[in-house]
DNA sequence: CTGTTAGCGCATTCAA
DNA sequence: TTGAATGCGCTAACAG
């Protein structure tokens, strides 16, 4: 693999020690005549010599490498949780070694096993379980930890998240002010996720205390869903659909188009959104901005911080942005 | 950093050679007893010993590290590309290093070097410049690339790409038979993509040969293009406009949105897409669905062929998906 | 069936 | 101002 010239190689062909190559590679030149220097400069260039990152690591422990795990890369959030993380990273050298759990609780655990076996200084995880239990074995491996997105519990690691509690509720009482009656929350299955536990309660909570009515599909985005969905917003009071992420807000966008349910006249539609495209779609549909990129560069500068044992927060929520537009 | 513990102790707490570890460790158990092979295992678990990767690659050369450069992870299009990358790789227990070029060729260029530091087996890489040269440095170093979206001139490596002439063609057709008189051909600078040269060229030979207008805007997603593309569409004739990709698709259909320009009647919207939400958007939006994760696929098997060294193929071509919907 | 020895490519004492 | 020697953790002849 790569270029196979050595360390060896160059000091031969410069006629000199490799300690002095080393120390040059090293940027050690407080005692070093110029001309070594130059010969050295030369012999490397001409030779294409690449120090052999492998070696380096072995003595120094450093990789420059981050596992950084999401939980689904094909979700326009994670996207932007990596395009933050990488943004971050990069500006200190350290490169991303990225592991898709595809949604798969199984392929995650098995991927972060494989992860594990990799020279990584640290690991970022948007973790697809709520449970700390599930990944004890991290802790084994004295590895810093960062959460990002959910957290898990019990608390064990620094976390970065949304406000999402404050946002929740400012979006619930916006539709109390518009005097709808049922709110239909959907979610992938909600026992899955803290996150969207939360979500739930804030709603459930501050609906119930203002005497509406709430109702709970917790399915995958499926043909279940459509039935369901359908359904539960058949009834003669003016509902609200409340979607807990952006595939679920998109899968009900697709639902309503294909039944011909016009928004908000037949129903209001509102949720978060991780596509940033909702402005898009007619009526426009007011929702909860998830800002993933910013989360993503949290995440990375607490990494970098727990890299250098400065003592990291252990928490950073980040404002979500909420655009209203006409779907409410 | 991780655990500390190294052949040596598991060695010593067993009480027999680094070398029968290693053996243990590589699965080679023919000539072991029994008794030995019960007491390394016993002995590893409880030390909870993880081999050192760093030093297993000093010697065998094998980091199962592979480098991915994608244009821009902010796109759907390539965090799909990754996910079928990730899908393949993680197969054959490979992982990747994922850089963001950021649409910046500087940026790319940057942190592809960075990269070259790692002890990478082969580079996965869509490029952001069509010309081979920009990528000299990667010929040095003896790293199997394979190029996935676009490939650069002169062709040097394998490439996996769509069938961009096929499929534009048959749109070109559609727009033909609906009789449209004008087509606007919206792109993101062309000159720096040979894939935009090649889908706007299929175009412009087709719809010139029907006796159809074509214009062609080459601009950034911004303002000027509203502008430009507002100016584009004033005419008299029946006009269709044509995305060279889905970020422009986006675009086009945010900009027609605000100036409350209906979608067939005013003027009719298609192009290539790769949020795959354009059934969302409303009239639905006839176009050429991109499939990157297959794409990603491909990418991700060429790329063990040719650590495998088998003769792998030199170009893969997929097809496009077409749907035809409503804004045509 | 198992151990001794050497070496991967580099960084770092210690000595000159 | 420079080098020789040693070791990081592991694998692989070669030898018993």
């Amino acid at each position: 693999m790569k270029n196979n010239v050595t360390i060896s190689q160059v000091a031969k062909e410069a006629g000199v020690s490799k300690t002095t190559i080393s120390r040059y590679l090293n940027g050690k030149f407080e005692n070093m005549s110029q001309d070594t220097r130059q010969r050295i400069e030369k012999t490397i260039a001409q030779l294409d010599y690449h120090p052999n990152r492998q070696a380096q690591s072995l003595k120094s422990k450093k990789s420059y490498l981050i596992g950084v795990v999401v939980s689904d890369i094909s979700n326009m959030y994670s996207s932007l949780l990596l395009k933050g993380i990488g943004s971050i990273l990069s500006k200190s050298n350290y490169q991303m070694i990225i592991i898709d759990g595809g949604n798969s609780l199984k392929q995650e655990q098995e991927l972060l096993e494989k992860l594990l076996e990799q020279p990584i200084e640290g690991i970022i995880l948007q973790p697809l379980s709520p449970e700390t239990s599930h990944y004890d074995f991290l802790t084994q491996h004295k590895l810093p930890v960062v959460l990002v997105d959910r957290e898990t519990a019990p608390t064990h690691w620094p976390v970065v998240t949304m406000n999402n509690i404050a946002a929740t509720l400012e979006i619930a009482k916006y539709i109390i002010e518009k005097d709808y009656e049922k709110v239909v929350v959907v979610t992938e299955p909600i026992k899955d996720v803290l996150t969207r536990q939360l979500r739930y309660r804030t709603l459930r909570e501050h609906l119930k205390m203002n005497g509406k009515k709430i109702q709970l599909i917790s399915t995958a985005v499926d043909d279940t869903l459509k039935k369901e969905l359908l359904d539960a917003i058949q009834g003669p009071e003016k509902t609200a659909i409340f979607a807990l992420n952006g595939r679920v807000l998109l899968g009900i966008l697709k639902i309503l188009q294909e039944e011909k349910i016009n928004i908000p006249e037949q129903v209001g539609v509102t949720g978060f959104d991780d596509w940033n495209i909702t402005e898009l779609i007619s009526p426009g549909i007011t929702c909860i901005e998830q800002q993933s990129e910013k989360i993503g560069e949290a995440a990375g500068t607490l990494m970098l911080q727990s890299l250098e044992k400065e003592n990291a927060e252990d928490e950073i929520i980040l404002p979500a942005k909420i655009h209203y537009r006409h779907s409410l």
